[in-house]
DNA sequence: CGCACTTTGTGCATTTCTTCACAAACCCCT
DNA sequence: AGGGGTTTGTGAAGAAATGCACAAAGTGCG
């Protein structure tokens, strides 16, 4: 390509959610000291294609070298830019049951610049305890909290009857990211995004390829 | 996508995935006793487009009634047939840390079918534990118990480093179905089918999707 | 230096998924 | 019994994602 902007727009979404995993691999094999990878190598320890993985990386209009491989750190370096991974991103959790506080104390979240900043319930007999090194606030402080720390990223984790509820006051807050735990289809204003986990649909789809007249179809996102 | 890659039947990848959202949808218009439903009214609940969920329908042979909707009663019933629900799907959790506590202790996982049997740790300092109303087995039980309860989905709730040994322990068992929760790329013969979720992926695409330049991006599983 | 070898980046064909548009089918009312 | 009003089911178009095949671009050795 011709000039020094990186194509960065138009990354098809199948794309974008796989560059975790390829960051993923990529820091795996850093731990390794491994400074070079060829499309191959990294593809099998994504778990795709190296055709695949060499098309997504083409999007980010980043470049390997012929004949060698990448550069593991020059790629990790262009990933995380790509997804936005250098800089903080402060998550509050809502709703510290089992799912919340099993999250809360994650400490997988707080790498690569996710830090839960804030907890909220609305459970009276729970507001103040500490989980990990976070009191849990109530409801009432949301709005106040989410703007004080700037919370980017609101994680839903109460049941499904108040989730809608409890993404409302969210997005009345600022938070225009939500990861959302419970079992329904939320209504969001435009510009708010949304990721829906959802365990249920999971284990259904696999009750799916395990009937016998089924047996080794393939429903994708295996990996 | 490890493992799972083999022939298809007819019902489109993608359409299954959605099929247990309908189920839940269905399930939110049986408790408020409404019998019949839109193709439009339930794609809402749904949160996809009538057209979807329509053409979804159609690769089940599913008949609603022209000008009228569907029955509530019967669709559910052939969703459930056609995820292959009526049936008990035994499921065992590996590695009881917050996660696999907090996936033990869920309620949700009850329903349709599914009943967690058997939980595994390797650290002898938590098997014997009760929770909720199973036993921690050690690792070293796992092919008897498999075998004794038929477990049929093996849930990985165990650090990243574990899981594959932990998913070829599963699979030596003789379980076929796994669903990861470990942040990598499980290796799986071919007819074991697996489903990952990855919190880690989930955040790094909101954390695209909220970067100044892409405001307004979607990148689907957005509900 | 040039040739053999390796591995990337990508245009194109193929497959899969989504959306459109409308005929077919059914209910209900008169 | 027939006509008007709905809503489904689906072929066909369009969009997105995947996989193939190979030229391009680099390394390193003789
Ligand atoms: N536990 C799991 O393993 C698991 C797995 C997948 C999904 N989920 C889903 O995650 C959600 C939480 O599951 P859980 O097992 O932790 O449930 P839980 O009942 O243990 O916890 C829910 C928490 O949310 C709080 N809450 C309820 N309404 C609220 C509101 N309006 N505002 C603020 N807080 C509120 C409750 O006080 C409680 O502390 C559910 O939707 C569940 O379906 C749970
Ligand atoms: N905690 C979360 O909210 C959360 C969310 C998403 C994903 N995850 C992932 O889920 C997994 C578990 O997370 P966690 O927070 O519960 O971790 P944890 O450290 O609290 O628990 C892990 C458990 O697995 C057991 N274990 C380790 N190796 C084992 C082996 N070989 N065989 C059997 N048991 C073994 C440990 O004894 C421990 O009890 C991790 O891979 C994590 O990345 C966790």
């Amino acid at each position: 390509m011709v000039g020094t902007l990186a194509p960065r727009r138009d990354i098809p979404s199948a794309t974008v959610s796989r560059l975790p995993v390829y960051l993923r691999a990529l820091h795996e094999f850093a731990t390794r000291d491994v400074t070079r990878v060829s499309s191959e190598e990294l593809a099998a320890q994504a778990g795709v294609r190296p055709t695949q993985l060499r098309k997504d990386l083409s999007h980010l209009g980043s470049h390997g070298v012929r004949g060698v491989g990448y550069d593991v750190g020059r790629l990790t370096a262009e990933l995380t830019n790509a997804l936005g991974l250098n800089r903080s991103w402060p998550v509050a959790v809502v709703g510290m049951g089992n799912l919340g506080r099993a999250l809360a104390a994650y400490s997988g979240f707080a790498t690569e610049g996710f830090h839960v900043e804030a907890l909220f319930d609305h459970d009276p007999s729970v507001i103040g305890d500490l989980v990990g090194r976070h009191r849990i606030a109530s409801m009432g402080e949301l709005t106040d909290v989410v703007a004080r720390l700037g919370i980017a990223i609101g994680v839903i984790a109460t049941p499904a009857n108040s989730a809608q509820d409890v993404a409302d006051a969210l997005v009345g807050a600022g938070v225009r990211a939500i990861l959302n735990f419970a079992p329904v289809a939320l209504a969001l204003p435009e510009g708010v995004a949304c990721r829906s986990v959802d365990l249920a649909t999971e284990l259904h789809v696999l009750a799916f390829l395990r009937q016998p007249e089924r047996v080794g179809a393939d429903v994708g996102r295996g990996q």
